[in-house]
RNA sequence: GCAGGAGUGGCGGAAUGGCAGACGCAUCAGACUCAAAAUCUGACGUAGGUGACUAUGUGUGGGUUCAAGUCCCAUCUCCUGCACCA
């Protein structure tokens, strides 16, 4: 008779089977698919039970892939481990960074070994090694000799509590995206990535994506490209000309007063004699206020310069204003400001009392306006030679016909900025740069690098913006490479997303010492198929890697400027009431403990079971024993039927057709969810066979193939049992035969004005009238005599529908 | 403010416009047991009825349809993203 199931014992078994007998080899014929999951940050904290459920979702799709169309599934894992948690431990406690990332790298490998997963670990890659960042420092170089590194001293956003600059990216409703701190603005001379030269191409390029709409749709809006125009508006009594950007040129009659942003350059210089005193206070007001602060104010604040521009246009004399609500950096950080049709110009109007002229209007004639009339259609009024135009269209040309009468262009505006490069801590790559008196920036040669990174003896953040590598005399002075003379080294350090940018191509080549990938791999194994992770990177990680990979592309490294073909965002899982998981609110749940009592194959199938798979989910321990108990049951009717040699009816194969057809399209779909409950259902039928009559071999054999990518360790067993004497997962996926699907009788509702009143059997090829003679039937008394319709849909409903 | 998503039993959730609540958790009852656990069987939206049954029910209000959780209009609530981008 059966042995009980045991986990454990049957897991171990095949874990070790695994390892002496890899399941997914690589035989040079097989077609590839590339899976991928969002590598981890190597945290101390180890996993919790929502990092499963992504390693989950792909490596039973991973699985999928590998029995559907027998594919060589490439699933590596590796260690995006530079960054700030390992820098912080060192300053606490003394220890290498180097040296506790080595540890937590090491433990949180084993906790992703209790998965079960087809990690191929040969192809294993970590940020951190010397091996690995040469060529993140080698892109850098790369990116500089083509003008793409650049050196910039600006006002960037600095991180007071991580003591570093942060990317435009990292910066989250004015705050930290890492430590929640208050973002403020710090001068300090950067390194930059011109990630906007690359802007069309980062925005167009998403339609060739199966990627979420959510993630196209923010970084569309990230990027935030704008067509417009730039107008020269001449200042009065000075040689100087303020440009402005609009996307409205056609309202430019409307123009009534301009406002440069406190920023502006020509903002000091505009104050008359009058007006100095409280110009300069207003600059220096806006200048100590934070971000957040400038951005919650809701009351518009300003202050008249005293000065004067001419609307090109009409050649009439408007004043110059300042306003914070005008941002320095976007645009020429100056408007020209249309009160009637604009919601922010018209409150500034109404608050200083500047004029307010309508040039677009309904039906051709001005009207009191009480607030901006900001729609873009109506008829042009109050401007000149342009008088009765659909303002529509004029929108359209307004920009050429600008850059035809000489005092502008048409120009393009985003909102993408250049990517911030340097963060002035120790655990990061350093940038491959000498500063040479004589030659300015130069690279440090291709053959040099990896350009190590130093011990230190304080990996303190120094808060000046000075990197701690800085406090190396003997590293930071070097020769220049151009012209030999003393030279020091460049010392800030690249950010944590510079390793992440490309780590999805050195795992298939990542001994490499030559190239960062050969040609001939990259072209065979990449792009990336299916991309798994969370959807917080949606404008990080995942602009910046299309960023590198498309500028790898340029220079011919790769042969594709995608870099993930597919991508699927999974939900996170929280503690109770929707809570983040985090050690410091004690709601983290750990895997380990759920391997331990429940099997690695019952916790896999209850990260899917909790919920459909790109929602969040709330983490209910109890809901466990579900899946355990099928998995017992399933066992039980298993080697129930064993030795029963039970033939296969046309039953049996009806319900093992209908099995592959239901569970098939449920995983193509993606509803995983709703997989693990159609095992249950099947097997719930299947138990029932057993007690009435028994299962016949090929239907057991067919459910335990299709549980194989869920429950890979009880599916071996059972499958060797059933007689497999190779992997379950060198079989292909099953076909559902649609004939033996189909029935022969159907129990269809029996509706009087869409209520059931009853149900009837009927045969599945009957005729309408047929079906409702029976179904008619079946109403026995309830028939109603005043039948002024009726409605059969084969199969499934016979509606009478009745006067009322 | 703008954009996107979601509101279904005690809970997680399921339903190509066609029998709402599959599947699971929890709960209750029964079987087994000296007992408990495990396991098995059954009940399980709400209201009424001893009962077969009847009525009602997918945030709210309308509409389309023979038929609406599903489509359309309006509205409320929650979540996510962006947020003075000219």
């Amino acid at each position: 008779m059966s042995t009980p199931f045991n986990h454990q014992e049957v897991e171990t078994k095949w874990r070790k089977r695994w390892e002496e007998n890899p399941i997914n080899v690589n035989d040079g014929k097989k077609e590839k698919y590339y899976c991928l999951d969002m590598f981890p940050y190597p945290s101390a904290n180890g996993l919790h039970v929502g990092h499963w459920r992504g390693y989950v979702i792909s490596d039973v799709w991973s699985r999928y892939k590998m029995m559907q169309g027998s594919h060589y599934v490439i699933h590596p894992m590796g260690w995006d481990a530079f960054g700030l948690p390992a820098e912080n431990y060192a300053i606490k406690m003394g220890v290498h960074p180097a040296r506790s990332t080595a540890e937590n790298v090491d433990k949180i490998r084993e906790q992703i070994k209790q998965i079960g997963a087809i990690y191929d670990w040969d192809m294993e890659v970590n940020t951190t090694d010397p091996d690995y960042y040469k060529w993140t420092q080698w892109i850098f170089v790369k990116m500089f000799e083509k003008g793409l590194a650049y050196q910039k001293e600006m006002p960037i956003n600095w991180c007071p509590s991580c003591k570093t600059g942060l990317a435009n990216e990292e910066v989250v409703n004015g705050k930290c995206e890492r430590c929640g701190s208050e973002v403020t603005k710090k001068d300090l001379n950067q390194w930059m990535l011109k990630i906007t030269a690359y802007a069309d191409r980062l925005l167009e390029d998403l339609n060739k994506l199966d990627w979420p709409e959510k993630v196209k749709k923010m970084q569309t809006e990230w990027i935030g490209r704008s067509y417009g125009a730039e107008v020269e508006f001449p200042i009065d009594g000075r040689e100087e000309k303020l440009t402005v950007f609009t996307t409205r040129p056609d309202t430019l009659y409307g123009a009534t007063f301009m406002v440069l942003a406190p920023e502006h350059e020509l903002a000091k210089s505009l104050a008359t004699q009058e007006t100095k005193e409280a110009v300069e206070a207003y600059i220096e007001a806006t200048a100590n206020k934070s971000n957040v602060d400038r951005v919650q104010s809701k009351e518009k604040t300003g202050v008249f310069t005293g000065s004067y521009a001419i609307n090109p246009l009409n050649g009439e004399k408007i004043e110059i204003w300042l306003s914070d609500y005008v941002l320095a950096d976007y645009g020429t950080g100056a408007i020209m400001c249309v009160p009637a049709h604009d919601d922010r110009d018209f409150e500034f109007a109404k608050k200083f009392g500047l004029p307010i002229v309508q040039v677009i209007s309904k039906d051709g004639k001005a009207e009191e306006l009480t607030e901006a009339y900001t729609e873009a259609d109506g008829i042009m009024i109050n401007s000149g030679d342009w008088n009765g135009m659909q303002s529509a269209s004029l929108k359209m040309e307004a920009p050429s016909m600008i850059e035809k009468k000489g005092f502008g262009k048409k120009t393009t505006n985003y909102k993408l900025r250049d990517w911030v490069f340097s963060r002035q801590r120790y655990w990061g790559e350093p940038i491959p740069i000498v500063h040479c008196p004589d030659c300015g920036p130069v690279a440090v040669p291709v053959e040099e690098l990896p350009l190590l990174l130093p011990e230190v003896e304080s990996y303190q953040p120094t808060g000046t913006g000075e990197s701690p590598l800085a406090a190396i005399e003997e590293w930071v002075n070097t020769t220049c490479p151009k012209c030999g003379k003393a030279a020091k080294r460049e010392t800030n350090t690249m950010p944590q997303w510079a390793g992440s940018s490309w780590y999805f191509l050195r795992y298939v080549d990542n001994h490499n010492d030559q190239e960062l990938v050969s040609k001939e791999k990259a072209d065979r194994y990449l792009p990336v198929d299916m991309y798994i992770g969370g959807v917080e990177h949606a404008v990080l990680h995942l602009l910046y890697s299309r960023f590198w990979t498309k500028f790898l592309y340029d220079i011919g490294v790769v042969g594709f400027d995608e870099p993930f073909t597919k991508l699927f965002n999974q939900g996170m899982i929280t503690g109770k009431n929707g809570i983040k998981m985090s050690k410091s609110k004690g709601n983290v749940i750990s895997p380990d403990d759920l391997v331990r009592d429940y099997g690695c194959d019952s916790l896999r199938m209850y990260e899917l079971f909790v919920g459909p798979p790109d929602q969040d989910a709330e983490w209910d321990d109890r809901g466990i024993d579900g899946v355990y108990r099928f998995l017992s049951r399933l066992w039980n009717m298993v080697l129930t039927n064993l030795d029963a040699d039970v033939k296969e009816d046309e039953e049996l194969l009806r319900i093992r057709n209908s099995m592959i057809h239901d569970i098939s399209t449920r995983l193509e779909n993606f509803s995983l969810n709703t997989v693990i409950s159609g095992f249950m259902e099947y097997n719930n039928t299947l138990v029932e066979k057993t007690r009435n009559g028994g299962v016949d071999k090929e239907t057991l054999k067919t459910f335990v193939k299709m549980l194989a990518p869920f429950a890979p360790h009880v599916s071996e067993e059972l499958w060797e049992r059933l007689g497999g004497t190779d992997s379950v997962f060198h079989e292909p996926w099953p076909v559902a035969d649609k004939k033996a699907m189909e029935v022969k009788e159907v129990e269809i509702a029996v509706q009087i004005n869409g209520k059931v009143k009853t149900t009837a059997k009927i045969p599945v090829d009957i005729a309408k009238e047929e079906a409702i003679r029976i179904a008619k039937e079946s109403l026995a008394d309830k028939l109603p005599d005043n039948i002024v319709k009726e409605i059969y849909v084969p199969g499934k409903i016979v509606n009478l529908v009745v006067e009322s």
